[in-house]
DNA sequence: CGCCAGGTGTGGT
DNA sequence: ACCACACATGGC
């Protein structure tokens, strides 16, 4: 077993995991199992540090996934000094936010199942694909399924997903699969640029500019994207005053104004947003 | 009951 | 190019 360190201040397990880029996790009475394809980490805080327990294999897996590389000091200050105030206050509560390197083909399903539909009925719908039709798997006497490979999502009827509660977008999920059944592979897109990358995704069935981003930048770690769902359009027009309506349109405005740190400043606004909305009831 | 949820496809002007 | 509406499903 391996446990790697990490100063907490800037890397908060539940806001890193709670703040909606991931759907798959598990919250114990004292941290969380975070899990990622077939792998499994026990995430925890201990004195000023948050703890990350795997598999000596699966370290550096982790380390990689969490972004421990990046020094994200660098990115919460600059936010701080720009001249926007719901932005340095979403920094300063999320700074603990890391943004998790997932891999593409879990986050394009994911994703595929979030539009138009609310987080715990997302996570629901991903536990019971994978309790269903992933491998059961053990990780320090902790039960949990690992993501079905894309060879075992392959096989599946519209149907089969259908009853894990995923509604119309059974077929997106269909579809996805038989164009990956044909040849397309999702992993090797990340040498695509950025604008070609989003092209590609957008191409595919019940894949829209708001999905193909959450993948782009989830997925594939590009920070120069800046998802926009009904949250960010939210607070596009009441912290930014802001008078664009497209949302392809409003998405280009924030990249402009937030360059290579979009992608951590829209999770930012995103997670703080939601957060004050939940607290209103 | 109606409205909303990390939207998108489709078919109308 | 833009617009309205449908699309499953559960929580409130």
């Amino acid at each position: 077993m391996e446990k790697i360190k990490y100063d907490k201040e800037y890397f908060n397990v539940a806001d890193t995991l709670e703040c909606g880029q991931v759907f798959r996790f598990e919250k114990l009475e004292k941290g969380y199992l975070s899990f990622s394809l077939d792998k499994c980490a026990l995430v925890f805080e201990e004195g000023d540090q948050t703890i990350i327990e795997c598999l000596e294999e699966d370290a550096e897996y982790f380390k990689n996934y969490f972004d421990l590389k990046r020094d994200c000091s660098l990115i919460v200050n600059s936010a701080t000094s720009l001249n926007y105030d719901t932005l340095k206050k979403s920094a300063e509560v999320g700074k603990g936010i890391r943004l998790l390197k997932q891999d593409a083909f879990e986050v394009l399903f994911c994703f595929i199942i979030s539009q138009n539909n609310n987080i715990p009925k997302i996570k629901k719908s991903i536990d019971k694909i994978c309790q269903i039709f992933g491998e059961e798997k053990f990780f320090n006497g902790h039960r949990y399924h690992a993501f079905p490979t894309q060879k075992k999502l392959a096989t599946l009827s519209e149907e089969d997903f259908r009853s894990c509660g995923v509604g119309f977008r059974a077929r997106y999920l269909k579809n996805l699969m038989v164009e990956i059944e044909r040849g397309l592979d999702i992993g090797a897109l990340n040498g695509l640029e950025t604008e070609d990358l989003r092209k590609k995704l957008t191409g595919l069935l019940g894949v829209g500019r708001k999905v193909a981003d959450c993948t782009v930048l989830f997925g594939y770690s590009r920070m120069d994207c800046f998802p926009v769902d009904t949250w960010i359009e939210k607070v596009y027009k009441e912290d930014f005053n802001g008078k664009l309506t497209d949302r392809e349109e409003i998405s280009k405005w924030f990249v402009r104004q937030f360059k290579e740190n979009a992608g951590y400043y829209q999770q930012y606004l995103f997670d703080y947003k939601r957060r004050i909305q939940n607290k209103n009831k």
